[in-house]
DNA sequence: CTCATTTCAGAAAGACTGATATTG
DNA sequence: CCAATATCAGTCGTTCTGAAATGA
């Protein structure tokens, strides 16, 4: 995982309280996608343990639903780890019967991996999971700043894709 | 690590140019995070190298700065980490001359890691280049936006962090 | 004795690079 | 011949669990 980093020089606490002064405001960006990142995953990963399924295989789960059906090097790509990465996660998936793969009619050297309605069924109690967590997350967040953090993260997402 | 998860049902994109259209809006929070982090990390990472230090080390030096001086037990749990998981980090890191440890004078069992002049200028040089990163990561995204983001974050971490 | 801390040992999961075969 | 795809193999860095030793 991960791990970012840098918190601010001065740690700004000085109250006692819970938390009702912004406290420890001048973490670094980075810092704290890195934490968020950490702990949402090991929260994830526990719910998604309790259905035999793991972080990368609910992912690639999603992307094939997002996208229909998908060749490994695009599942690979819009999870942004390599097609060899991507091979070993599908490879189980598809033991466990959970997705299918059928060459492409125009290209048979092209593997198009589909959902299955397992996979499908799976996905959607993973979903469910993944919802309590969210909303946990984002307790007492407006609806509107919940979006305006969705945003803000695709605009990051966006920017570093492009350099 | 991570690799977060679940893309909405609709992709959304029916344009083909760049994307200047909102374009593929109803990505998953938790989706998004994971996504971001590994970007990021990998960037980070990248330059890092170049100075010789991991992701992780760079997290224990911006720890170790802000809180002065910690022991090992301290240093995990700030970073979200196992102590063991921390200890292999330190170790190198102390061979590297980034740290001292320090026997703590009240409790001989407690280990006091501190920053050495190395260091600092250590995470000086990074800082700088994460500064880098996260300019271009919010690149026409203004201030109070950033700001935005920054509380954002720190909510979430806060929230999961308790529960 | 009990508890916290450190630290050693082993193992597991993920992702990477390199290399190879196949197809268009 | 070249580009893209899939996939086999090896490796590395990170983290984990388990267990042991030490000291308050």
């Amino acid at each position: 995982m991960s791990t970012r980093t840098t918190v601010a020089d001065r740690p700004g606490r000085t109250g006692k309280g819970t938390a009702r002064r912004p406290a420890a405001a001048g973490l670094r960006i980075t810092y704290l996608i890195g934490q968020l990142d950490r702990i949402v995953s090991r929260r994830l990963s526990e719910a998604l343990s309790q259905h035999g399924l793991t972080l990368p295989q609910y992912t690639a789960l999603s992307v094939l639903r997002a996208r229909g059906r998908a060749s490994n090097a695009q599942l690979a790509e819009r999870s942004f780890i390599t097609p060899q990465s991507a091979n070993v996660v599908v490879k189980t998936m598809a033991a466990n019967g959970w997705v299918t793969r059928e060459h492409d009619p125009a290209n048979r050297r092209i593997v198009l991996l589909s959902l299955t309605p397992t996979g499908e069924a799976l996905l959607d109690d993973c979903n469910a999971q993944a919802d309590r967590i969210e909303r946990a997350m984002l307790e007492e967040t407006g609806h509107e700043a919940a979006q305006s953090l969705q945003g803000l993260l695709h605009a990051c997402v966006r920017n570093l894709r492009a350099t």
